[in-house]
DNA sequence: CGTTAGTTTGAGAGGACTCAAAGTCTGTGG
DNA sequence: CCACAGACTTTGAGTCCTCTCAAACTAACG
């Protein structure tokens, strides 16, 4: 789904305020590979992701990286606590593959939430869904064995498996490249 | 934090609209043990836990409550994808000491956040506080040993660690009942 | 093509699980 | 106020899944 439609059919937006909206936002375009926010640095910007692939990061005390979480197109794509709380971040976001996202600064998104109630509940919904994507990962996580681990990453995310190293995709489900690569294998 | 001055403070609402909504809410007294909520009923109520501790659940393929979260003072209580999408609900919702509360029915809230453009960004907030914390619990589980999840958990909810039986908080932590009982004995 | 990033395979170790049984606590009725 | 039943917790033994460490293999890129 484009932005604007997302803006149209989500939160009732009127022609006139897409407008206004839209050109509060800036289309970039960004290129694979690159880091756009650094651990330690508090997040900036919210960037609608029209179309390419990211994920945010951690590293831990073994210094390895963890994967938190994958965004695919048609979502936002953001360090939400850093860029809400506006506390450093925990995490690195990097752009997987080439990609164009529409960005917007923490303060001109205030003003949009400040102006129009609407948005306000956008965010709100677009918060409550990602708190339920989150919940749906940490039941996977918690209790399945490594084999449903992956099967459930392959019915959350089917389009998003074989485009990334499966490395990511290992510390993302909480378990070792190795024990993936067996996995797969045996599937 | 009381309801009201949650209100105030996080929402600067002003004292003739905390008045108006206050009245929206409904004073209960649950008893311990009560369940008030159902897997596959819809969640129709929001309960401000004035006092108390409840938990929300769920029951797994084996037939074991798994431990969804635990609710303790001064926070909402719900289920909130049931509750904001009004579709079944995965968990069920349990008071586990006698407990005061505010409740206030889906409708009635919907009507608030239509009213209150700071409602919505009330409701907003709450809804990254808690995306916050379950990413934060995501963590401890996903890549730590069931020594230092216990650890966590003691961390994160220190008054709520003595309060509730054993196996609560072993299928909270993602661990068997015999796994954390050993912990304990070690720490 | 050579170099590096990514994936697979193997062997051994260890943490957490399951199943089973013994203790301990708690609340209710006599 | 005690005794007992049921709920909860601890302990033990054996097993299995996943990890670690190491090395070989394969793919991707300049």
């Amino acid at each position: 789904m484009d932005f604007k439609s997302y803006l149209k059919e989500l939160a009732h937006f009127s022609e006139e305020e897409i407008v206004y909206i839209l050109s509060q936002f800036q289309e970039e375009k960004i290129s694979k590979n690159q880091i756009i926010l650094r651990e330690g640095k508090t997040c900036k910007k919210l960037y609608f992701l029209q179309k390419g692939l990211g994920r945010s990061f951690y590293i831990n005390e073994q210094g390895k990286e963890i994967t938190q979480w994958f965004f695919g197109d048609g979502k936002f794509m953001t360090s939400f606590e850093s860029l809400i709380q506006e506390k450093p971040s925990f995490y690195f976001i990097e752009v997987l593959e080439d990609s164009i996202v529409y960005s917007i600064s923490k303060q001109k998104i205030d003003l949009l939430f400040e102006k129009y109630h609407k948005m306000e509940r956008l965010g709100r919904m677009a918060t409550t869904e990602m708190l339920s994507k989150v919940v749906t990962k940490l039941n996977a996580i918690q209790f399945q064995k490594a084999k449903d681990r992956y099967k459930y990453m392959l019915a959350e995310y089917p389009n998003i498996a074989n485009r990334v190293p499966l490395g990511h995709i290992a510390s993302y489900l909480g378990m070792t490249q190795e024990t993936l690569s067996r996995i797969r294998k045996q599937k």
